[in-house]
DNA sequence: AGTCTGTGCATAGACAGTCTAAGTATAGGC
DNA sequence: GCCTATACTTAGACTGTCTATGCACAGACT
């Protein structure tokens, strides 16, 4: 696996959490995670649309064309109740499990 | 994916960190991660074999018969030097990938 | 005029790893 | 006799991320 196969498994509950402070579109998300992350994180543009389509095909986040902050049209997502209901169980799940690892990890 | 794909990427740095503390065979690599995550992690039999022959063949690891704690035959596997840089990296580039979600996760 | 970079979306196909599921073999408990 | 536990093996399904490419437009720079 390439190296960066890192984002799997966290990409969905990455995109859900940036959709928690309001909608934005896919471009945005993207620079937004890396930037936000200190570009520990980045976000390949294969990965994030087939993303959002399985997410909002699941119904966790809705799709609305609009316009871009620099006039360009763009999709925006935003989260649906079940998405936010989806982002707080996973969020939850990968913080117990992550521990989990962690312990393991760090133990001598 | 199914649900419990959460093991993704980890599976690899989990094992040789186990084998970190002395050679174990996978039976007992399984139950070892398995009883110290609290069940938290579980390990299938189909993914973690195939994970030993691909760390084997990476030269991260090497394989020897001999009987178990119960007297049957069972495949050791122990840290080659290797393994051991690969253990190293990998734990780092885990844990500062894990923090940066993380910190993605709890921000408000 | 032409090129390059940045913005923004879309999608095909490769790839890799985990999973389910089945099988082999032995031993002990009921 | 059957069931569970130990221990390894392997085929095939599944899924998600990646590389790579394409489209479209705008502004900057030469």
């Amino acid at each position: 696996m390439p190296p960066k196969d890192r984002l799997h498994g966290t990409l969905d509950v990455l995109v859900l959490k940036t959709l928690s402070w309001g909608p934005r579109h896919g471009y945005a998300i993207a620079r937004w995670l890396e930037e936000t992350s200190g570009e520990e994180i980045s976000v390949e543009e294969g990965s994030l649309y087939p993303a959002l389509y399985r997410m909002e095909r699941r119904g966790w986040i809705e799709a609305e064309w609009g316009m871009s902050e620099l006039g360009r049209k763009a999709k925006f997502y935003s989260l649906t109740r079940e998405g936010r209901r989806q982002l707080q169980q996973e969020s939850v799940e990968w913080q117990r499990f992550t521990q989990a690892v962690l312990r393991i990890l760090v133990a001598t």
